[in-house]
DNA sequence: TAGACATATGAACAACTATTCATATGTCTA
DNA sequence: TAGACATATGAATAGTTGTTCATATGTCTA
Protein backbone atom coordinates (compact mmCIF):
# COMPACT_ATOMS: atom_id res chain seq x y z
CA UNK A 1 0.00 0.00 0.00
CA UNK A 2 0.76 3.57 -0.86
CA UNK A 3 0.34 6.81 1.27
CA UNK A 4 1.03 9.79 -0.90
CA UNK A 5 1.54 12.60 1.94
CA UNK A 6 0.96 16.22 0.75
CA UNK A 7 2.11 18.30 3.35
CA UNK A 8 0.86 21.49 1.25
CA UNK A 9 -2.87 20.79 1.78
CA UNK A 10 -3.67 23.17 4.25
CA UNK A 11 -0.63 25.83 4.20
CA UNK A 12 -1.72 28.98 2.51
CA UNK A 13 0.76 30.24 -0.16
CA UNK A 14 2.77 32.00 2.04
CA UNK A 15 3.19 30.12 5.91
CA UNK A 16 2.32 32.23 8.33
CA UNK A 17 1.66 31.29 12.16
CA UNK A 18 -1.48 33.26 12.95
CA UNK A 19 -3.93 33.17 9.77
CA UNK A 20 -6.46 34.86 11.93
CA UNK A 21 -4.06 37.67 12.79
CA UNK A 22 -2.82 37.54 8.86
CA UNK A 23 -6.01 37.88 7.48
CA UNK A 24 -7.13 40.91 10.27
CA UNK A 25 -4.18 42.99 9.32
CA UNK A 26 -4.79 42.34 5.14
CA UNK A 27 -8.52 43.50 5.61
CA UNK A 28 -6.88 47.00 6.78
CA UNK A 29 -3.56 46.90 4.58
CA UNK A 30 -3.99 50.02 1.77
CA UNK A 31 -3.91 49.12 -1.87
CA UNK A 32 -0.87 49.36 -3.97
CA UNK A 33 -1.23 52.33 -5.79
CA UNK A 34 -1.90 54.04 -2.20
CA UNK A 35 0.95 52.70 -0.96
CA UNK A 36 2.93 53.32 -4.00
CA UNK A 37 2.03 57.41 -4.07
CA UNK A 38 2.53 57.58 -0.14
CA UNK A 39 6.04 55.99 0.09
CA UNK A 40 6.63 58.01 -3.23
CA UNK A 41 5.94 60.88 -1.20
CA UNK A 42 8.38 60.16 1.64
CA UNK A 43 10.69 58.97 -0.92
CA UNK A 44 11.09 62.51 -2.76
CA UNK A 45 11.16 64.47 0.80
CA UNK A 46 13.92 61.25 1.34
CA UNK A 47 16.73 63.10 -0.66
CA UNK A 48 19.15 66.18 1.58
CA UNK A 49 19.63 67.67 -1.05
CA UNK A 50 15.94 68.19 -1.97
CA UNK A 51 15.13 68.61 1.56
CA UNK A 52 17.36 71.73 1.34
CA UNK A 53 15.49 73.00 -2.30
CA UNK A 54 12.55 72.79 -0.50
CA UNK A 55 13.51 74.43 2.64
CA UNK A 56 15.45 77.09 1.23
CA UNK A 57 11.68 78.03 -0.25
CA UNK A 58 9.91 78.77 2.86
CA UNK A 59 10.87 81.95 3.20
CA UNK A 60 10.07 83.20 -0.32
CA UNK A 61 10.48 82.04 -3.79
CA UNK A 62 14.06 82.22 -5.68
CA UNK A 63 15.97 82.14 -8.75
CA UNK A 64 17.24 78.87 -9.74
CA UNK A 65 20.98 79.91 -9.26
CA UNK A 66 20.40 81.37 -5.66
CA UNK A 67 18.91 77.94 -4.56
CA UNK A 68 22.26 76.86 -5.87
CA UNK A 69 24.24 79.26 -3.91
CA UNK A 70 21.74 78.80 -0.67
CA UNK A 71 22.40 75.14 -0.49
CA UNK A 72 26.08 74.83 -2.40
CA UNK A 73 25.15 72.52 -4.87
CA UNK A 74 25.78 72.99 -8.93
CA UNK A 75 22.67 74.73 -10.71
CA UNK A 76 22.88 71.39 -13.26
CA UNK A 77 21.74 69.17 -10.04
CA UNK A 78 19.20 71.89 -8.69
CA UNK A 79 18.02 71.98 -11.75
CA UNK A 80 17.24 68.12 -11.63
CA UNK A 81 15.77 68.14 -8.84
CA UNK A 82 13.27 70.95 -9.39
CA UNK A 83 11.98 69.15 -12.54
CA UNK A 84 11.10 66.28 -9.72
CA UNK A 85 9.71 68.29 -7.48
CA UNK A 86 7.44 70.19 -10.68
CA UNK A 87 6.28 66.83 -11.61
CA UNK A 88 5.04 66.08 -8.24
CA UNK A 89 3.34 69.14 -7.97
CA UNK A 90 5.56 70.36 -4.92
CA UNK A 91 7.03 73.68 -5.98
CA UNK A 92 5.26 75.66 -9.11
CA UNK A 93 7.59 78.44 -11.13
CA UNK A 94 7.32 81.84 -12.92
CA UNK A 95 9.27 83.41 -15.40
CA UNK A 96 10.99 86.77 -15.22
CA UNK A 97 12.95 87.54 -18.58
CA UNK A 98 15.93 84.75 -18.33
CA UNK A 99 15.36 84.19 -14.69
CA UNK A 100 12.89 81.18 -13.46
CA UNK A 101 11.86 82.14 -10.08
CA UNK A 102 10.31 79.04 -7.70
CA UNK A 103 8.58 78.89 -4.98
CA UNK A 104 6.54 76.08 -2.94
CA UNK A 105 3.13 75.27 -4.12
CA UNK A 106 1.97 72.17 -1.74
CA UNK A 107 0.95 73.10 1.55
CA UNK A 108 0.89 69.28 2.86
CA UNK A 109 4.62 69.13 2.13
CA UNK A 110 5.07 71.75 4.53
CA UNK A 111 3.28 70.68 7.60
CA UNK A 112 4.77 67.10 6.83
CA UNK A 113 8.25 68.42 7.27
CA UNK A 114 7.29 70.29 10.50
CA UNK A 115 5.83 67.63 11.60
CA UNK A 116 9.30 65.08 10.46
CA UNK A 117 11.14 68.47 12.44
CA UNK A 118 9.25 67.95 15.50
CA UNK A 119 10.15 64.12 15.85
CA UNK A 120 13.77 65.06 15.07
CA UNK A 121 14.02 67.75 17.67
CA UNK A 122 12.02 65.01 19.74
CA UNK B 1 52.71 97.54 -19.16
CA UNK B 2 51.03 94.42 -17.93
CA UNK B 3 47.36 94.61 -17.08
CA UNK B 4 46.38 91.44 -14.91
CA UNK B 5 42.30 91.05 -14.76
CA UNK B 6 41.10 88.49 -12.36
CA UNK B 7 37.48 88.29 -12.53
CA UNK B 8 37.09 85.81 -9.53
CA UNK B 9 38.15 89.15 -7.38
CA UNK B 10 34.18 90.05 -6.59
CA UNK B 11 32.56 86.96 -7.23
CA UNK B 12 31.39 84.31 -4.37
CA UNK B 13 32.23 80.98 -4.76
CA UNK B 14 29.08 80.21 -6.09
CA UNK B 15 27.64 82.46 -8.33
CA UNK B 16 24.10 83.68 -7.72
CA UNK B 17 22.05 86.65 -8.69
CA UNK B 18 20.36 88.04 -5.86
CA UNK B 19 23.31 87.73 -2.90
CA UNK B 20 20.47 89.75 -0.35
CA UNK B 21 18.13 86.97 -0.65
CA UNK B 22 20.68 84.17 -0.76
CA UNK B 23 21.84 85.59 2.07
CA UNK B 24 18.50 85.18 3.91
CA UNK B 25 17.64 82.00 2.45
CA UNK B 26 21.21 80.80 4.01
CA UNK B 27 19.79 82.56 7.54
CA UNK B 28 17.15 80.73 7.70
CA UNK B 29 18.48 77.41 6.62
CA UNK B 30 18.72 74.28 8.93
CA UNK B 31 22.12 72.84 9.75
CA UNK B 32 23.33 69.86 7.61
CA UNK B 33 23.16 67.27 10.71
CA UNK B 34 19.03 68.42 11.04
CA UNK B 35 18.78 68.41 7.47
CA UNK B 36 20.19 64.52 7.17
CA UNK B 37 18.21 63.39 10.20
CA UNK B 38 15.05 64.86 8.16
CA UNK B 39 15.60 63.58 5.47
CA UNK B 40 16.55 60.02 6.97
CA UNK B 41 13.29 59.50 8.67
CA UNK B 42 11.53 60.37 4.90
CA UNK B 43 14.10 57.85 3.58
CA UNK B 44 13.01 55.08 5.56
CA UNK B 45 9.70 55.73 5.23
CA UNK B 46 9.89 56.13 1.12
CA UNK B 47 9.74 52.62 0.43
CA UNK B 48 6.78 50.48 -0.41
CA UNK B 49 7.72 47.40 1.20
CA UNK B 50 8.64 49.02 4.73
CA UNK B 51 5.60 51.54 4.42
CA UNK B 52 3.64 47.89 4.17
CA UNK B 53 5.34 46.76 7.20
CA UNK B 54 5.00 49.69 9.22
CA UNK B 55 1.27 49.71 8.37
CA UNK B 56 0.58 46.30 8.90
CA UNK B 57 1.51 47.10 12.37
CA UNK B 58 -1.41 49.63 12.90
CA UNK B 59 -3.82 47.42 14.34
CA UNK B 60 -1.31 44.78 16.32
CA UNK B 61 2.03 43.25 16.99
CA UNK B 62 2.33 40.86 14.31
CA UNK B 63 5.60 38.05 14.29
CA UNK B 64 8.08 38.42 11.20
CA UNK B 65 6.31 35.42 8.94
CA UNK B 66 2.77 36.87 9.55
CA UNK B 67 4.29 40.20 8.35
CA UNK B 68 5.85 38.60 5.06
CA UNK B 69 2.24 36.91 4.36
CA UNK B 70 0.14 40.18 5.17
CA UNK B 71 2.29 41.95 2.62
CA UNK B 72 3.60 39.17 0.42
CA UNK B 73 7.07 39.71 0.89
CA UNK B 74 9.58 36.87 1.70
CA UNK B 75 10.51 36.52 5.67
CA UNK B 76 14.66 37.14 5.27
CA UNK B 77 13.41 40.56 3.41
CA UNK B 78 10.99 41.84 5.48
CA UNK B 79 13.75 40.39 8.57
CA UNK B 80 15.95 43.02 6.92
CA UNK B 81 13.67 46.03 6.82
CA UNK B 82 12.40 45.25 10.22
CA UNK B 83 16.28 45.66 11.17
CA UNK B 84 16.34 49.00 9.71
CA UNK B 85 13.43 49.95 11.42
CA UNK B 86 14.87 48.89 14.83
CA UNK B 87 17.30 50.87 14.59
CA UNK B 88 15.73 53.82 13.99
CA UNK B 89 13.46 52.87 16.94
CA UNK B 90 10.43 52.91 14.79
CA UNK B 91 9.44 49.25 15.53
CA UNK B 92 10.57 47.66 18.77
CA UNK B 93 9.81 44.01 19.44
CA UNK B 94 9.06 41.09 22.22
CA UNK B 95 10.37 37.68 22.45
CA UNK B 96 7.74 34.71 23.22
CA UNK B 97 9.42 31.36 22.86
CA UNK B 98 10.84 30.80 19.42
CA UNK B 99 8.38 33.68 18.07
CA UNK B 100 9.44 37.66 18.19
CA UNK B 101 6.68 40.38 18.05
CA UNK B 102 7.27 43.78 16.44
CA UNK B 103 5.23 46.41 17.42
CA UNK B 104 5.01 49.93 16.15
CA UNK B 105 7.24 52.29 18.50
CA UNK B 106 6.80 55.86 17.57
CA UNK B 107 3.62 58.10 17.37
CA UNK B 108 5.73 60.33 15.47
CA UNK B 109 5.90 58.03 12.43
CA UNK B 110 2.35 57.46 12.69
CA UNK B 111 1.09 60.73 12.42
CA UNK B 112 3.70 61.52 9.95
CA UNK B 113 2.42 58.54 7.75
CA UNK B 114 -1.55 59.81 8.37
CA UNK B 115 -0.68 63.28 6.73
CA UNK B 116 1.03 61.87 3.81
CA UNK B 117 -2.38 59.86 3.50
CA UNK B 118 -4.52 63.02 3.65
CA UNK B 119 -2.47 64.14 1.43
CA UNK B 120 -2.18 61.39 -1.27
CA UNK B 121 -6.45 61.51 -0.83
CA UNK B 122 -6.04 65.22 -1.36
C1' DT C 1 20.36 89.13 -35.35
C1' DA C 2 24.47 87.51 -32.73
C1' DG C 3 26.00 86.69 -28.39
C1' DA C 4 25.39 86.47 -23.50
C1' DC C 5 23.02 84.45 -19.93
C1' DA C 6 19.73 81.46 -17.00
C1' DT C 7 18.12 77.22 -17.05
C1' DA C 8 16.90 72.54 -18.91
C1' DT C 9 18.04 68.23 -20.56
C1' DG C 10 20.45 63.83 -21.81
C1' DA C 11 24.01 60.52 -21.20
C1' DA C 12 27.46 58.41 -18.36
C1' DC C 13 29.09 56.99 -14.17
C1' DA C 14 29.45 56.01 -9.29
C1' DA C 15 27.15 55.12 -5.11
C1' DC C 16 23.46 53.18 -2.82
C1' DT C 17 19.61 49.91 -1.84
C1' DA C 18 16.38 45.97 -1.93
C1' DT C 19 16.04 41.34 -2.70
C1' DT C 20 17.55 36.66 -2.75
C1' DC C 21 20.06 32.70 -1.37
C1' DA C 22 22.82 30.36 1.86
C1' DT C 23 23.94 29.94 6.39
C1' DA C 24 23.93 31.06 11.40
C1' DT C 25 21.63 31.81 15.84
C1' DG C 26 18.59 31.00 19.50
C1' DT C 27 14.63 28.50 21.50
C1' DC C 28 11.60 24.77 22.15
C1' DT C 29 10.33 19.80 22.40
C1' DA C 30 10.67 14.81 21.78
C1' DT D 1 20.64 16.47 23.47
C1' DA D 2 19.24 16.27 18.52
C1' DG D 3 16.24 18.13 15.44
C1' DA D 4 12.69 21.33 14.15
C1' DC D 5 11.45 25.88 13.76
C1' DA D 6 11.40 31.21 13.74
C1' DT D 7 14.26 34.59 12.75
C1' DA D 8 18.76 36.98 11.82
C1' DT D 9 22.62 37.84 9.15
C1' DG D 10 26.12 38.15 5.34
C1' DA D 11 27.36 38.13 0.60
C1' DA D 12 26.08 38.62 -4.12
C1' DT D 13 23.43 40.74 -7.49
C1' DA D 14 20.33 43.68 -10.02
C1' DG D 15 18.00 47.83 -10.14
C1' DT D 16 17.69 52.61 -8.81
C1' DT D 17 19.26 57.25 -7.98
C1' DG D 18 22.21 61.53 -7.63
C1' DT D 19 25.79 64.03 -9.65
C1' DT D 20 28.55 65.69 -13.32
C1' DC D 21 29.70 67.07 -17.85
C1' DA D 22 28.36 68.42 -22.33
C1' DT D 23 24.97 70.38 -24.93
C1' DA D 24 20.40 72.42 -25.97
C1' DT D 25 16.71 75.81 -25.28
C1' DG D 26 14.66 80.13 -24.56
C1' DT D 27 15.05 85.12 -23.56
C1' DC D 28 17.15 89.47 -23.48
C1' DT D 29 20.15 93.21 -25.31
C1' DA D 30 23.70 95.50 -28.06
Amino acid sequence: MIFIIDNHIDRCEVSCIHPKQVEYARSNMLDDDTVLSLANIFKTLGDATRMKIIYSLMLRELCVCDIAAVINASESSVSHHLRLLRTQKIVKFRRDGKVLYYSLDDDHIVSLIKEGLDHVNE
